[in-house]
RNA sequence: CGGGGCGUGGCGCAGUCUGGAAGCGCACCUGCUUUGGGAGCAGGAUGUCGGAGGUUCAAAUCCUCUCGCCCCGACCA
């Protein structure tokens, strides 16, 4: 390509809008512009750079066996009324009526339109396992776009969707995904952890998320130091020690006495009050669950993992109380509830169960209660792990010492099992003639999120260092002179020669000058930049520099194609 | 939806408090010089000051309403 023909918009200074490193890449290197909020185009290079990564999604799908489709963005109410989404997809759904007033939406994912496909076409055993494809647009109201390209309303998504006849099968399928992905990003030269997750409003029975390591993600991941889990922390297991396992003996016990603490609602307060540490302390947080009013109890230094609880309480909609309620279920202002005495159905954290002599509010105001201990002076209905896993808890698999670090999710598989066949009637004959539910998995990959992360992943302080597999151009040719034939030629013979041999290069004929034209280069990120000018020309020289490497290397005129095709496939080795 | 901030030439901003001729840098156009890390000089073009209404002799500036964008939070593959 030349870039006199190409159209390539950089910008010297940033736009005021963009507040982290790939954004700002991405818009100063010509390679997307914004519409409106989460909406963007993709200009020349930002395409090319999406195309790159949407085919190596492409041949790793169509090598693990994977079919692909392509389904409608616009899609019926009626399929969605069907799965029970319609309502409970909420206002991040784009919907709209068409002009017969017929309510309907823009896809934010698809699982409801490929389940009525699939009833409608599979029908036995002998079909299956199947897993379809597509590579499309996705839309979806979200709350806050932001970050440009990474959250937007709308978006280019890899989707698939698994089909098989029983449990093992689906395991199966999953597993050929998950190495398939495994490809797929390493593909794409991106340092990545699959980390455990929770399935949120796709359902289903267990996930993992494809997490970029990045300091800018929005996901926070737990990984072990010593053996491969990871998990996202919403998800991450807490692991049990010892002393959380043992029963108290009842003689030990204090007596249950009560402390006046007045106005002291936080722990700090107390604990400082009582002189006592925060992991002597029990907090009582009071939770509205559907319609079921909970209280959960956590020790004073930890922190209540929502989504545990919401999922073993198997509720739908979980939400902390407000002072209103907590006044009435407990009798006291937010900031003094306690076990002690309460009716509702009460979850504790597994750490509670070794606790002995603990502090608990009092459920009256300005009160607090001391020497409290379980099954004693309340009765605990279910033990689990309710808390946020934190610095210096061990990895639930091994033990080993874990690390807390951020990421971004650019893939996510869910075994999602019977929950849509089941809804929707996705079924099939097997091979004894009973019928029964499709068993399905999903998994998808946002494909403009991962050039996104791989720009937060690989950049330096002159723009963006892209994988040679996903950049744009895998070499640029900087002709410096613009007004001597030989610098012409010379680049233009290893355009032409180097083109023939399929390379994808970027000649910058643009007469510029030269800060101008390595400034550009730099900002774009393209992988291997070769210089020619006159100060070396006249020696039948000319330079070679990969982005991501300090020194350049003179080589000359002659062995140039040779030594450039040998530098380009090193590039892509990295990513093997 | 709650909190905070911002809308002035293509981009980045000053001017708004305290009303009185719309400015600066970059980009753009012309000419000359320059030419290996975002050139210099000279000349030039470019504005519904987000929009609507109001106050005033006079509004970018004050008041009311409204639209858009960004950040934090809640929410969310």
């Amino acid at each position: 390509m030349r870039y006199s023909n190409y159209f390539i918009p950089t910008l010297k200074e940033t736009p005021a809008e963009a507040e982290i490193v790939s954004h700002r890449l991405m818009l100063r290197a010509g390679l997307i512009r914004k519409l409106a909020s989460g909406i963007y185009t993709y200009l020349p290079a930002g395409l090319k750079s999406l195309k790159k990564v949407e085919n190596i999604i492409r041949e790793e799908m169509n090598r693990s066996g994977a079919i692909e489709i392509l389904m409608p963005a616009v899609q019926p109410s009626e399929l969605w009324e069907e799965s029970g989404r319609w309502d409970y997809y909420g206002r991040e759904l784009f919907r709209f009526k068409d002009r017969h007033n017929r309510d309907s939406c823009l896809g934010p994912t698809h699982e409801e339109v490929i389940t009525d496909l699939v009833r409608r076409e599979i029908h036995s055993y002998k079909q299956m396992p199947v897993n379809l494809y597509q590579i499309q647009n996705k839309f979806r109201d979200e709350i806050r776009p932001r970050f440009g390209i990474m959250r937007c309303r709308e978006f280019l998504m890899k989707d698939a969707y698994s089909f098989d006849a029983d449990e093992a099968g689906a395991d199966r399928s999953y597993e050929i995904m998950f190495k398939t992905y495994n490809n797929i990003f390493r593909r794409c030269g991106l340092k990545f952890k699959a980390a455990e997750a929770d399935t949120g409003s796709i359902g289903g029975s267990f996930s993992h998320e494809f997490m970029v390591l990045a300091d800018t993600g929005e996901d926070y991941i737990v990984s072990c130091l010593n053996c491969d889990h990871a998990a996202n922390l919403e998800k991450a297991e807490v692991r049990r020690t010892d002393d959380e396992a043992g029963s108290v003996n009842e003689k030990e016990m204090g007596p249950l006495e009560e402390v006046e603490t007045p106005d002291m609602k936080s722990v700090e307060k107390v604990t400082a009050f009582l002189s006592i540490s925060p992991d002597q302390l029990v907090k009582t947080l009071i939770l509205k669950a559907n319609e079921e009013v909970v209280a959960a109890l956590i020790r004073g230094d930890h922190e209540l993992n929502e989504i545990k609880l919401k999922n073993m309480l198997g509720a739908e909609q979980l939400e902390l109380a407000d002072p209103q309620l907590v006044a009435e279920a407990t009798g006291a202002p937010i900031g003094f509830a306690g076990p002690h005495g309460l009716t509702m159905k009460i979850i504790a954290d597994y750490a509670i169960k070794g606790m002995k002599d603990f502090v608990t509010g009092g459920n009256k105001k300005d009160l607090h209660l001391r020497n409290v201990n379980t099954e004693r002076d309340f009765h605990v209905d279910t033990f689990g792990d309710l808390r946020v896993a934190m610095p210096g808890d061990s990895c639930p698999r091994c033990g080993g010492e874990i690390r807390f670090g951020k990421g971004i999710e650019v893939g996510h598989v869910f075994k999602l099992g019977t929950k849509y066949s089941e809804t929707m009637g996705a079924v099939f004959l097997d091979k004894h003639g009973k019928e029964k539910p499709i068993v399905m998995g999903c998994y998808g990959i946002g494909v403009g999120r991962t050039v996104a992360a791989a720009i937060e992943q690989n950049h330096d302080k002159d723009g963006i260092i892209f994988p040679i597999t996903i950049a744009p151009f895998e070499v640029v040719i900087l002709p410096l002179q613009m007004n001597e034939k030989e610098v012409i030629d010379a680049a233009e013979n290893i355009y032409r020669e180097m083109s023939e041999k399929g390379l994808d290069i970027l000649l910058d004929d643009r007469d510029l000058r030269a800060g101008f034209k390595f400034k550009d280069a730099d900002l774009l990120g393209t992988p291997l930049r070769i210089t020619i000018g006159t100060r070396h020309l006249k020696n039948g020289q000319i330079e070679m520099k990969a982005r991501s490497e300090e020194e350049s290397t003179l080589i000359s005129l002659q062995d140039a194609p040779a030594l450039i095709m040998e530098k380009v496939d090193k590039l892509h080795d990295s990513t093997k």
